[in-house]
DNA sequence: ACCGTACTACGACGGCTATCGTACGAGTCG
DNA sequence: CGACTCGTACGATAGCCGTCGTAGTACGGT
């Protein structure tokens, strides 16, 4: 029998004309949230959350997974008991020619200085 | 007659090392804080902190561009009672390769798409 | 039917932040 | 000196944010 209530398993997103500038640079301005994207460029693929070894509980996780949805950063779909997150590039692209690559380049190099 | 004394009157900056992405980010977060990094771009000048026309409070606007100042953004300097503000370029492009230019055409595209 | 895994929802807590007004200091010009 | 401009410091406030733990739901396998 199919539920009757409208169970949240579709998750909202916003559409590409919606995703504003500010919310995704406060989305990436938090390192832990900068990590995940970071790997998911790497992957160029789609993760689900429990793939990313993060240095914070299992409850902030689900927190920063949903910033990072409701800016538009990334995309997320039910997959059974996972939920996998796919980086939307070609709508940040669109968007914002250069400016993530930029970001991510930034990222690695930053990484690099920290290691030494 | 040169001032002996090393004034109070000079602003504490982060060096080039000292400037990390997410404090960047962090600050251009903000629109009213993107809105002056636009206009001193625009301007490619130094300008004084009263030349902006922000629609917020002059202690607000004294917060903002200390949240600028810190995060390695712009660099200020006391010139009689005003205080100029000047992009800090160099060391964002060397740090961070392309990323102020992506930040600053993401911005004016978003600002192109708000107008219509 | 049961259990384990994956993720969520909720409530709490401490800390940060954007905002303001008012009062003040530093410099310039008459 | 006095008046004026530019910017600061301080305190207050309201809201958001990152973090957690606990309890719970959804799904898949045995």
């Amino acid at each position: 029998m199919t539920t009757a209530l409208p169970s949240p398993r579709v998750l909202p997103h916003p559409t590409r004309d919606e995703i504003r500038l500010e919310s995704v640079l406060h989305a990436l301005s938090d390192p832990v949230r900068m990590r995940i994207v970071s790997e998911l460029a790497d992957a160029e693929a789609v993760l689900s959350c429990s793939r990313f070894d993060l240095p914070v509980s299992k409850s902030t996780t689900t927190h920063h997974f949903r910033v990072l949805r409701e800016s538009g950063v990334v995309q997320q779909v039910y997959e059974g008991t996972a939920k996998m997150n796919g980086l939307r590039r070609d709508d940040l692209d669109a968007l914002f020619p250069g400016l993530l690559d930029a970001l991510l380049t930034a990222a690695r190099h930053q990484g690099a200085r920290d290691a030494l």
